[in-house]
DNA sequence: CGAATATATTGTAAATTTTACAAATAGCGT
DNA sequence: ACGCTATTTGTAAAATTTACAATATATTCG
């Protein structure tokens, strides 16, 4: 069943971004509300047919800028979904790509033919067209090996942050709970976070130190990986 | 700059096959010498165009069959490269697959416009066509991390095996040496594999036992994962 | 101002795992 | 019988992980 390359040279590619925040203990996804065909007027993962003059990666990044208004951010690519009929125009494969935000240094606004884009929270994400459910349950997996792995977790929280903070943050994405002083000891003996001298405040309670991580070993860990079992 | 749907479905997809295999101490891939253009006379990835009314994990399989006759191989997707200009016919995004197989277990046979189909040992792949080495790379660095946090060493091994061939294996793909005591140590406290029974024979010297894998925890373990450290 | 409230912070002993290290064993070939 | 070659195995010290609960501190309330 040979066939010329005229029949091959007719497939579609997209990007679909799945971009994940923290706040107020919940982890979040930051979705849009469609204002085109198809499912048009429902909310989705930000994600669009590419041109075919850009190489992919770069065109991760603009689809997600065209849509939410969020520029420069790093995506990685998790994997590529091309069930035949997924997609009612024709043919169309889309690449998957992530990211982590600080939800609060960044400011959404949806544009180009996104009519709302939103933070929510993972377990109230409502029914997505397309396979997005499906490539966004495959992103949390994703995510929830790689926090183990990697010290990614900084990437969702501000600059400084409590280790209360950052315990629920890793308790939310793993759907667990730790030891505190167990979890603090293990955390604290990688040597990528360090006190920062400041404290919380306007807080009904002890205040908490805040933290903040340090660059330099924190890029070395990416590299080497490492693992985070408690 | 938006543009209407036409201009964006004229790309093609190929898939990219990297199936390794183990044997005499070196992994290997599998190539095949390229009887067609682009890149005609040369050694490349098992890989093609696909047609545009299969499912795209389908594809990988069908490619890998049409190419060398390996018949029922499951494959799993690795990444998509899609740089703009990787391919000279047009655009073409390749999702690169890989397998792991037990060499002695299949026959390789080219077939369609694959004229030649060989294992190459590792360290001794030549200069390969499009982003084919570099595909490699990307399959290479995925093997090392995955060996270490599942249990898929055995894949690459025949159904008995000693426990010196098997720390070979772990040795050749993570580029490193393991205290022989400490290896086997850690391997047998995993309970995957267990004693077979059987023992080497026709060795100039004194026989190893041979083990065999546990299927049932192996599955398991697959799922849980488990960290691989020495 | 003292007490109640709400989190933040911290230590230790026991169990487990990891690490470093070398001598004895068992077939085969001569 | 002896030599060759690769296989097999144990242990003590060090490091890490685990289980577990009382004290500290700013705020708020009466």
């Amino acid at each position: 069943m040979e066939s010329g390359f005229e029949s091959k040279f007719k497939a579609a590619i997209s990007v679909d971004n799945v971009v994940f925040g923290f706040d107020n203990n919940d982890l979040k996804v930051l979705l849009i509300y469609r204002g085109a065909e198809p499912y048009k007027e429902c909310w989705a993962l930000p994600g669009d047919l590419i041109s075919l003059d850009q190489d992919l990666d770069e065109s991760a990044e603009i689809v997600l800028q065209n849509l939410t208004g969020l520029d420069n951010i790093y995506m990685e690519q998790i994997h590529t979904f091309g069930r035949v009929d997924r997609h009612p125009f024709g043919r169309v494969f889309t690449v998957a790509y992530f990211a982590l935000i600080k939800i609060e240094d960044y400011n959404v606004k949806p544009s180009s033919w996104a009519e709302e884009a939103a933070w929510f929270p993972i377990n109230e994400v409502p029914e997505l067209p397309f396979d997005h459910n499906e490539i966004l349950e495959y992103a949390k997996n994703l995510l929830k090996s790689k926090i183990r792995r990697q010290p990614i977790g900084f990437e969702l929280l501000p600059k400084y942050f409590t280790l209360t903070e950052i315990q629920n943050l890793y308790e939310a994405i793993l759907e667990t709970t730790f030891d505190t002083r167990n979890f603090r000891k293990k955390l604290l003996s990688m040597n990528i976070i360090i006190d920062s001298g400041k404290m919380q405040s306007d807080v009904a309670h002890r205040p908490a130190k805040l933290y903040k991580y340090i660059t330099k070993k924190y890029l070395q860990l990416q590299q080497t990986g490492f693992t985070f079992d408690l």
